[in-house]
RNA sequence: CGGGGAUUGGCGCAACUGGCUAGCGCGCAGCGUUUGGGACGCUGAGGUUGCAGGUUCGAAUCCUGUAUCCCCGACCA
């Protein structure tokens, strides 16, 4: 390719608003133009890199056994309500109607369609596992897109399913992907951190996500040294007993001249933090009023919550809702006494002794307040939100660590998510017809590439992995020079951007090859040819170095193998 | 969804409390001189100041509405 004639051009400046380096540098040297939020062309450079991650993905998933389809990216949307899965997307899912009224979703993921269309084949256990994937592009209304290509609304994913006679099958495939992702992870030059995480609107129960450690991340992920990797939104820790052998004192009301705030109350009662009962106060999206309870050193984990209680979406009670509805007073509220809440305990609260807190009227508080005897709840389980130095849950001997990173892929055992209610059925070998076991695996086209450039750059510009790499070569032609060059180049197969520019400076020219950041280039000038033939620099160094012309193919083939 | 900021040639920005023909840099086009780390001179093209309404002799500037973009927050009562 003819630098003079590609289409899209580097610029010295760029918007103030990329504050994110590869936002910026992608922007900068002509990969990516932004179309409105959160949406985003791929200029030619930049869909070089996008064919070039593509095809590794393809090489690597059919190892898997997957192969490659396509549906339409209109959804009906009776498929997905089916599934019930209209709403566990909700507002992030785009809807169009057609001229006869009929809706449809913008494809957010597949799972619904090719679950649909494995049905019309009626397989039974001989024709499982199937395993199908495809590119496409994915349409999520997300609230607020950030990052450049980090959170966007319309993307390309690569996104597979696979069908089982059961768990064990699944677990095989799984298997293979993840192997599969790692292979592609590191041919990208990308380190990832395998995490357990939820799964989401996905549904299912076990799931993995590959992520890349990343101050830009908007996920944190939480490690041990000794191996244990989790979401935020999933991982867990050692709740360390507190006083559960203390013995349990008299309930007693006490004048509470206090804010609202935890602070006060341990001001006010001169009492651990962590004896102090929280709560917290969600609506979910039927309507539902939950009272959240946790220790008070505690915070909740609305996603674990949740899970608890099967609810799509989560919402904090206003303070005249938690007036109105539940009879109580902010900053007061107490699980002792209060009525028309679905109350939520955290696990940690079971051996709390004498806890104290609220009393739902304003300005009262109640001490020695203890589980099952002054308070009933509906619900136990693990809400609590894990923080930096926590105890390891695995080791039990490590303190946690939080990092932040951004999630390059993900696998997913769906189980029967959606087998169940859309009778996803196979023919099993006694004859019966039985539930197929799900699986589905995705990764994002443009956030893998912009977390390339993340981890790949420095402050001239992108420094590309060799495998995704726009181009192999980027030949700088000096002083009239490197036309027969560029053609000896292309004849040998070799991937060339040849700047041919010939009333640019030669330092413009640099200063472009950095940004762009193909691995290798070239100069070719009077200069190179007097110290006896073409100037080899590899972008990821500071030393450049000549090599004569005879050399220079082999050169190049030797770097790329 | 809540709060804040922004919107002016292709890009980055300026024009103060209303005042002359809306400037500057980059980029772009032409000519010439240059050519190893973002060269220089001269000439030139390109804007109904996001949109709609209002106030005024006069609006990029003030007011109202609206759209879009960016940032922060969306939790601990």
């Amino acid at each position: 390719m003819r630098y003079s004639q590609l289409f899209g051009k580097t610029s010295k400046t760029v918007s103030k608003d990329a504050t994110v380096a590869s936002h910026r540098l992608l922007l900068q040297a002509g990969f990516i133009r932004q179309l409105s939020a959160g949406r985003y062309t791929f200029l030619p450079l930049g869909l070089k890199v996008c064919r070039k991650i593509e095809s590794i993905i393809r090489q690597e998933v059919e190892k898997t056994g997957a192969q490659e389809l396509i549906v339409p990216t209109l959804h009906p949307l009776e498929l997905w309500q089916q599934a019930n899965r209209d709403k566990k997307f909700g507002a992030a899912m785009m809807r169009v109607t057609d001229r006869n009224g009929a809706e449809f979703t913008l494809g957010a993921t597949a799972e619904v369609i090719m679950l649909d269309l494995v049905k019309q084949f009626a397989p039974s256990y001989k024709d499982l596992p199937i395993n199908i994937y495809q590119f496409s592009q994915k349409f999520r209304d997300e609230a607020r897109p950030s990052g450049g290509l980090l959170r966007v609304r319309e993307f390309v994913m690569k996104d597979g399913y696979s069908f089982h006679v059961d768990e064990a099958d699944l677990k095989i495939t799984y298997q293979k992907y993840w192997d599969a992702y790692l292979e592609i992870a590191k041919r990208m030059d990308l380190n990832v951190t395998i995490v357990e995480s939820d799964n989401g609107a996905i549904g299912g129960s076990v799931s993995h996500e590959f992520m890349v450690e990343s101050t830009v991340g908007e996920d944190t992920i939480v490690t041990c040294s000794c191996g244990y990797a989790a979401n935020l939104e999933k991982a867990t820790f050692v709740k360390e007993d507190k006083n559960s052998s203390e013995a349990e004192a008299d309930l007693s009301e006490v004048k509470a001249p206090r804010g609202n705030t935890m602070e006060d109350g341990v001001a006010l009662h001169q009492k651990p933090l962590w004896q102090q009962i929280k709560d917290v106060v969600f609506v979910d999206d039927s309507g539902r009023f939950i009272l959240a309870i946790i220790r008070g050193d505690f915070m909740v984990n609305e996603t674990k919550l949740k899970n608890l209680i099967q609810a799509n979406e989560l919402r904090h009670a206003t303070d005249e809702e938690i007036r109105n509805k539940l009879h109580s007073e902010p900053g007061f509220i107490s699980p002792v006494g209060i009525k028309d809440v679905l109350i939520v305990a955290d696990d940690s609260l079971k051996n709390l002794k004498n806890a104290y807190g609220g009393s739902n009227k304003k300005n009262i508080d109640l001490i020695n307040i203890n589980f099952g005897r002054d308070y009933q709840t509906d619900i136990v389980g693990d809400i609590a939100e894990t923080q930096v130095d926590y105890l390891c849950p695995q080791c039990k001997k490590e303190k946690l660590k939080l990092v932040k990173a951004v999630e390059f892929g993900n696998i997913f055992n769906i189980g029967f998510a959606y087998s169940d209610p859309m009778d996803g059925n196979f023919i099993a070998q006694d004859g019966t017809s039985q539930k197929m076991y799900m699986g589905s695996y995705g990764i994002g086209i443009g956030r893998a590439l912009a977390i390339d450039v993340e981890t790949h750059h420095d402050e001239k510009g992108i420094i590309w992995p060799k495998e995704i790499a726009p181009y192999q070569v980027h030949l700088i032609a000096l002083d009239g020079l490197g036309e027969d060059l560029y053609q000896e180049l292309l004849s040998q197969n070799i991937e060339v951007l040849f700047d041919d520019r010939s009333s640019v400076s030669a330092g413009a020219k640099f200063a472009d090859a950095d940004l762009i950041g193909i691995p290798i280039r070239l100069v070719i000038s009077k200069r190179s040819q007097e110290s006896g033939g073409i100037e080899f620099k590899l972008r990821s160094d500071k030393e450049s170095k000549i090599i004569d012309s005879k050399n220079l193919v082999s050169e190049i083939t030797s770097f790329y193998t």
